[in-house]
DNA sequence: ACCTGTGAAGCATTTCACAGCT
DNA sequence: AGCTGTGAAATGCTTCACAGGT
């Protein structure tokens, strides 16, 4: 839905699961461990070890038949290939308890997205600190983000405020949008667009549990 | 993957289509309309209406040819698909700025979902109010889950507790969780598990702006 | 004229199964 | 003997296209 070029091939439910494939290798490195098989990468993450040696079939040959993979080297293409091998300048537009959430989570500062501003409407807490420097205004929304090369936003607002926010944001000129507010949003093509949506995910939960 | 009987042939992609096609009909209902055709519905949710009627048929017909779908009609029916025609009774594990984030957030109410209480391991928030009533202490975990009948426990506490509290209410008996802790955790087969991951997000979109 | 419901076609993803390397 | 890489089969999901009803 939005890719381009060399990957035209790469099945987008591949692309999720990288990041998971590199969350356990990273673990492993952590412990010590050299190779790890598909085997014991598939126990881990709970898929088969076909799945994995097909995923990373698409990006190269990384592996050693009778052996398996080093696990370094394939931390670092992963990381690579999931563009972990720059930075990326986040802000977050919202600066509720979801907001300052996640900007108090600073797990991901490690894998290079870097927090560099924070946004509300609400005089009352422009200027605080939730997690990523001085609050923001919504009116400096535009110009700080000519002014920063801002890769992601992170939308946390209300339901209502966050249709024209992603439209504002997209016009600036940002090419990613992550939205946790409740609403379908819908942005415009060449734009990278992914949801989190709990009421969604309660209601899956209830579909099934309804069944038992 | 976690169905059972009568929805075997259900397709898993189907369901969270479901809750948002939901949305949308409430959002008409409240403006009053009656109506709806998969067109217009399809425009609404960025699908196509082949997509909307090929979903909504693995339940019935409830649709009039030549007219559309009443919306009313199909609001109700969804609800009751989605297990929304009754209660379920949710916790929260982790009273950080998420889990409080998540119990502040009370759209989910209206759909049912009866945030019933809420743990911590931490001392100096027990007790406190974070949207949920007092935070009760981890050691009441199982007793409050016998007592309690939950349906639904959200895990929102640091990626090394999470797995053994999930462990734990499974065993006390919690037919489904959710967990937003930064781990693939497992759950054994009846139990249904869905995961809401902010860097496994992040890194999506990482992979894709690097094609541009 | 319009819109649903649905087989069948088309497309995407997962899994199998085995040749080939260490 | 063990494990990767990959065509091919199997499965799952989406879209087409049209018969049938209003």
């Amino acid at each position: 839905m939005s890719q381009s070029r060399r990957n035209e091939s790469i099945p987008e439910a591949t692309v999720p699961r990288l990041s998971q494939y590199l969350r356990k290798l990273q673990q492993l490195q952590a412990r010590g461990a050299e190779t790890v098989s598909s085997r014991q990468l598939a126990d881990a993450v709970g898929t088969n070890p076909a799945q994995i040696r097909k995923d990373l079939s698409y990006f190269g040959e990384f592996g050693t038949r009778g052996v398996g993979y080093d696990v370094n080297l394939l931390v670092g293409e992963l990381r690579k290939q999931l563009g972990l091998d720059r930075s990326w300048n986040v802000i977050i537009i919202g600066s509720g308890k979801l907001g300052t959430a996640l900007a108090l989570y600073r797990g991901f500062e490690k894998q290079g997205f870097n927090l560099v501003g924070m946004f509300d409407t609400d005089e009352r807490v422009i200027g605080r600190d939730r997690g990523a420097g001085p609050v923001l205004s919504i009116d400096e929304l535009e110009s700080f983000i000519e002014a920063n090369d801002v890769h992601i936003a992170i939308i946390t607002t209300p339901a209502e405020a966050a249709q024209p926010l992603i439209d504002r944001v997209v016009a600036a000129g940002v090419p990613s949008v992550l939205n946790f507010a409740p609403i379908r949003a819908s942005a415009g093509e060449p734009v990278i667009l992914r949801q989190v949506d709990l009421s969604t995910e309660l209601m899956t939960l209830s579909f099934y549990l309804d069944k038992d």
